[in-house]
DNA sequence: AAATATATACGATAAATTTCGTACATCCAA
DNA sequence: TTGGATGTACGAAATTTATCGTATATATTT
């Protein structure tokens, strides 16, 4: 199972990890405000994320519900070594020097950050 | 103009990065190591790009000489503005925590981090 | 000079992804 | 109880991206 999701598959397990669980019109409610695409598209492609394994679906009551069965950890890391390899040439220190440097991150940001590295460095 | 290369564009644009300008050949040899494709699909994938403004060329000989009119901070940033929309929630907090934590940075890597924060901050 | 190797051009095809239409089932309100 | 709203199923078309074959030009070698 190769569990890479396409652009479209992310757009919409992004809406479901944050709701937890979802109908197809509760995703496509959602992404009729960003997305101008028609409720079988939506539906169609949340068949298809069934069928690859990427969520499971309760069909007990006539909506059926999704729920994600990959997380979002998962994806965020896919999407790291993704782009690790093919813009960063592996340095995940140039990935977050460049991340940092553009993005305005607040200070409490930095101080997570900060302090992440602070205990990481200790072990 | 977009300008978001593909993911095989990006494989392309990896080693002509590397090696600052180069033929088809070059770019084709290199690929094949680690790919399978005949040469003349890198050829019209880099005419593509050079269609699409990511690469310029030099026609002057025979064998043509192509050079990324990208840069790879641009591309660097192309793909963490997606990932950030699309798997981190925005937070670039959770993108360098992630990264760093499961990619195991080197001591050099994470006080450069930390030097690079302290800038930061002060400002 | 002829044969061979190496180039580009580019249309056509293939493969992957996204979008949509239509058929049909089920629920609910008038 | 029947018509409209809402749901799923699913084939098919549209789009995007990647791959390849063939024609043709230009070097290079013998």
């Amino acid at each position: 199972m190769d569990l890479k999701p396409t652009e479209s598959e992310l757009e919409i397990l992004q809406i479901i990890w944050r709701r937890g669980q979802c109908s197809v019109r509760d995703v496509h409610d959602e992404l009729a405000q960003s997305k101008d695409a028609g409720y079988t598209t939506t539906l169609k492609l949340m068949q298809i994320m069934h069928d690859k394994g990427l969520v499971e679906r309760d069909t007990t009551a006539k909506t059926h519900l999704y729920k994600a069965l990959i997380t979002r950890e998962q994806a965020q890391q896919g999407a790291l070594d993704k782009i690790l390899s093919t813009v960063f040439k592996g340095s995940t220190a140039d990935l977050v020097i460049q991340a940092l440097g553009q993005h305005r991150a607040s200070k409490d940001e930095i101080d997570a950050i900060k302090n992440f590295l602070d205990g990481f460095e200790s072990k």
